[in-house]
DNA sequence: TGTACATCAGTGAACGCGCGTTCACTGATGTAC
DNA sequence: TGTACATCAGTGAACGCGCGTTCACTGATGTAC
């Protein structure tokens, strides 16, 4: 495995550290590779389209990465590190009315996260559902944190009996990730609907409210 | 648009009627398909291992598709026919206990059918994203009644006081009913961790029965 | 400040390959009488 | 039952094209003295 796979290394291929001009280089390949993966899908992505709307030629792009799929891992980590800190807005108050509003935050940054990152994210889903170790690394350490922060408020609310102990903690945090997930994924369409992203946030916000304090009924 | 993506008529590109054989042919192409879709994924499908892996031919192929995209579509809408009744699971009790268990079928109807048909399920949900009309029409078809029978119940729940007027009964179904997609779609990687599927089972069940009823403090 | 040299960065041009697609043809099946 | 003919179904072989990939080379930048 070339070494430009591990996270935050900058290098070549041939494993030569990279001075400002490559580096810029590599991020307008980089960007156009997002470019690319917006504009026409998951499903159409070659070597030669990205070096084109990079304004550069192949040549150059196998200079930094091994194969497409190298630079859409690194667009993924690069979406990773700008995941929001749902860690805090997790932590947060979950009593009364504040744990609505902290289901709101946390809602919101999720959905802003997917909205800036969304076709990364998607291809980031699909190589890791396809096995890719290396993109399921990704996910993991993106969403772990998370899901356990997650799972832990469930449990603590379980122990202080206010939610059903028949919830396992981590599936439910998962299921609600999941549901998250493919919200915003889904966004556009839904606004095809009667349903505006106001009402879906909102509407998600009490359902993982619901789901983490056993709050809920009118 | 050629005939053949109409839903149920069986023809050849010509527009002509298909006798058994014909029928049958198409039908190898289309498992063919599916096989490769299952075993490469969604990225790498192309019409030459298509005919390889059905013991034919690419003319054959464009005997009976106009692309491969066509070829998925006609599995999105078997799949769809597949789809099973939710609407009756739905139509069921939700007071009590009998809530409980309506739930939980309604989960594992949901669940099989992804197992079942996940490959050719993604990808009419990607190119359903990706703003193919064709495919949004069969995912809508397939999911739209089913939205609507879960914000029904939903809506009568609250006119019956028992669940929160804040909650958007269509976005709420929506959310029910992606938590159940991606859940079912990453059902392998979370048994990679802790859970199992009988637990993802209950846990979802319990979730969607405390959306759909108010229900779910210890 | 200028010159020589080493390294960094980028690319033109070519190669082979496999895919998408089509055409003209062969073989299979059904039907008429 | 047999023969002639029409239609159905399938395919070998070929074509062109665009992609992935690499190599040998050029140009840019930095450094030593």
């Amino acid at each position: 495995m070339p070494d430009s796979t591990k996270e935050g290394r900058r290098v070549a291929q041939t494993g030569r550290a990279l001075g400002p001009r490559a580096l810029r280089t590599r991020q307008r390949l980089l960007d156009a590779t997002e470019q690319l993966l917006v504009e026409r899908g998951v499903l159409d992505l070659s070597v030669v389209d990205i070096a084109r709307t990079a304004d550069t030629s192949p040549a150059t792009f196998y200079h930094y990465f091994k194969d497409v799929e190298e630079a859409a891992l690194h667009l993924a980590e690069q979406a990773a590190r700008e995941m929001p800190a749902l860690i805090e807005l997790i932590d947060g108050s979950w009593d009364g009315a504040a744990g609505l509003d902290t289901a709101r935050r946390v809602v919101n940054a999720f959905v802003d996260h997917w909205s800036a990152h969304h076709a990364v994210l998607l291809i980031r889903n699909l190589s890791a559902d396809k096995g890719d170790r290396r993109f399921q690394r990704v996910r993991r350490d993106s969403l772990s944190p998370v899901l356990d922060r997650l799972a832990a408020r469930i449990a603590e609310a379980q122990t202080a009996g206010r939610v059903s102990a028949a919830l396992h903690p981590f599936a439910a945090a998962a299921a609600l990730a999941s549901m998250l997930e493919s919200i915003s994924a889904h966004t556009r369409e839904l606004e095809q609907r009667e349903v505006g992203r106001e009402q879906l946030v909102e509407t998600c916000a009490r359902v993982i409210h619901q789901v983490m304090t056993g709050e809920g009924r009118p």
